[in-house]
RNA sequence: GGCGGCGUAGCCAAGUGGCUAAGGCGACGGUCUGCAAAACCGUUAUUCGGCGGUUCAAUUCCGCCCGCCGCCUCCA
């Protein structure tokens, strides 16, 4: 299995630090606001790497954080006269709303940086004891970059090369610009705890590492986030947590591209934010989902809302084809032997599936096999009039084995769950068996205006019709 | 200015030093159907931004050029 490293600029075998396990932990969002697209891609992209390994067979300790104090949340908090805490609080809440609607999985740890003052304090302690950090008459404490001799590994920049940036405001409270903060002393009314040094609060990068290395140890397996986060904030991560422990940090570091709105960078200021909860209202998270991972992790994927439909189409392409495996099966024989050609190519498509993932998570090609396997069902179900059941109950196996690691469609005990089927309703269905009778009794009367008109007419309520040798279908959606 | 990425069919998007350049959407033809829909079968890039170079062989490696984008500041 290999990755790309970030640290190393290339892709690796990936070793685990304990055989079997893998430890990782993955930069979570600021609880400020809503999520937007562009956590959610963070967000289903660690998700499914997780899941692979999962898949893979490794019990995988998945740590991501909260991060609940903050300058955007104080500030937030003060627009909204709300309290900082309150505030980050109600949206760590509403996170877990939406990323459950797009089918991530709850980490197994969800720190938060206001329930590890203890530890982040003890940090900060160890680098100042160290050497690697200052104090200021304030009450702040710095980070010495100069005095970390690695620093800049992660983004392949040295210090000087940052300076020739320019674009770092001018602190006189820093021995160097390219300090930062560890500590920052608390102004009037901005949330504080104590500490050796004043009260105040921990400066933004500090938290990662005293939470990952609480729960992970050091020198654990996989850091990721967004490849913003490279620098500065994982570059100064890797400087505080190796300065204080003395120990290798994080040994992959993991970062997927951004997302651009019609070819723009999505930011406040061109008002172009799309929210996940908005677009899982408009395209459902399978769609969601599917787009997400149909370009590599690693580039930049533009999100337009006029293209879409590939997406929604795909998904439907999925969807028809397992609800038609559904079908088959219960018309399905036992031991006949026209199942195995259609066995083996099922065979070759998870060896496929795997080598694709193994491939650095290419979730691109894993899912173009998911397509693959969804035409070598509705093939073989074409050509059998009388399928195997084995057969076919191995390929409902492997479609859901796939669904597991990309995470399209909701599963519950193994089984995939559409979403029209979780949401349709006795009444629904009794109406429709009932229209549906009354308009087969006009077809058998050969009066195609009322059967046509019927089926038109469901169709511009949402309610598609469809006329086959095994009988009438309905299901939601357009076409 | 520094660092990095991208440019593959109408659109989205994998990929490889040489065997038929995946897959999805779209389009076109056929099967099925009362007609549709869905599904199936088939067609749709002699070619991978341009120009050079390396090589027996390059879309894939190297150089230059053109175009697009990201990071360097809070940001997934």
């Amino acid at each position: 299995m290999d990755l790309y490293n970030t640290l190393t600029r290339r892709k690796e075998k990936f070793v685990p630090g304990e055989p079997g396990r893998v430890k990782m932990y993955a930069c979570g969002p600021t609880a400020y606001n809503f999520i937007h697209l562009g956590n959610a891609r963070a967000l289903v992209v660690f998700d499914t790497i997780r899941r692979y390994f999962i898949y893979k067979g490794y019990r995988v300790t998945f740590v991501q954080n909260f991060t609940d104090v903050d300058d955007k949340i104080i500030n937030r908090a003060r627009e909204e006269n709300m309290d900082p805490i309150g505030l980050a609080a109600k949206y760590v809440n509403e996170y877990f709303t939406d990323a459950d609607a797009l089918n991530v999985m709850r980490a197994d740890v969800h720190p938060k940086v206001s329930e590890h003052l203890p530890e982040i304090k003890e940090m900060i302690g160890r680098l100042v004891e160290r050497g690697f950090a200052y104090t200021t008459p304030e009450g702040d404490v710095y980070f010495s970059v100069r005095d970390f001799p690695g620093y800049g590994k992660l983004s392949g920049r040295t210090p000087d090369d940052m300076l020739a940036g320019a674009r770092v405001e001018i602190d006189q409270r820093k021995r160097d610009t390219l300090d930062f903060a560890l500590w920052k002393s608390a102004k009037p009314g901005e949330p504080a705890w104590g500490s050796p040094w004043g009260p105040g609060r921990p400066g933004w990068h500090i938290e990662c590492s005293a939470m990952s290395l609480k729960y992970l140890g050091e020198n654990f397996d996989i850091h990721g986030g967004g490849a913003d986060l490279i620098f500065p904030h994982h570059e100064n991560e890797i400087a505080q947590s190796e300065g204080a422990t003395g120990q290798p940090f994080a040994r992959y570091w993991i970062h997927n591209g951004f997302i651009t709105i019609r070819e723009e960078k999505m930011s406040k200021s061109i008002g172009n934010i799309s929210l996940v909860r908005d677009l899982v209202k408009a395209f459902g998270p399978a769609v969601l989902r599917s787009f997400l991972l149909s370009t590599h992790y690693r580039s930049q994927l533009d999100f337009d809302p006029g293209k879409m439909d590939a997406a929604v189409k795909g998904v439907n392409r999925l969807k028809t084809s397992l609800n038609l495996l559904e079908e088959a099966l219960g018309r399905a024989v036992d031991s006949t032997e026209n199942g195995a050609d259609f066995e083996k190519n099922l065979e070759e498509l998870r060896e496929r599936f795997e080598t694709a993932m193994d491939d650095d998570f290419n979730s691109a090609l894993a899912q173009a096999v998911l397509f693959d396997l969804a035409s070598e069902i509705n093939s073989y179900l074409h050509r059998t009039p009388q399928p195997e059941g084995d057969s076919l109950l191995k390929a409902r196996t492997l479609f859901a084995a796939f669904n597991g690691v990309l995470g399209i469609f909701k599963e519950e005990n193994g089984r995939i769950v559409l979403e029209e089927e979780a949401g349709s309703d006795d009444l629904v269905a009794q109406l429709l068996d009932l229209i549906i009778g009354v308009r087969q009794e006009a077809r058998k009367k050969k009066d195609f205006a009322t059967s046509d008109r019927i089926r038109d007419e469901l169709k511009a309520i949402g309610i598609i019709i469809e006329d086959t040798p095994q009988g009438v279908r309905w299901k939601r959606g357009q076409t």
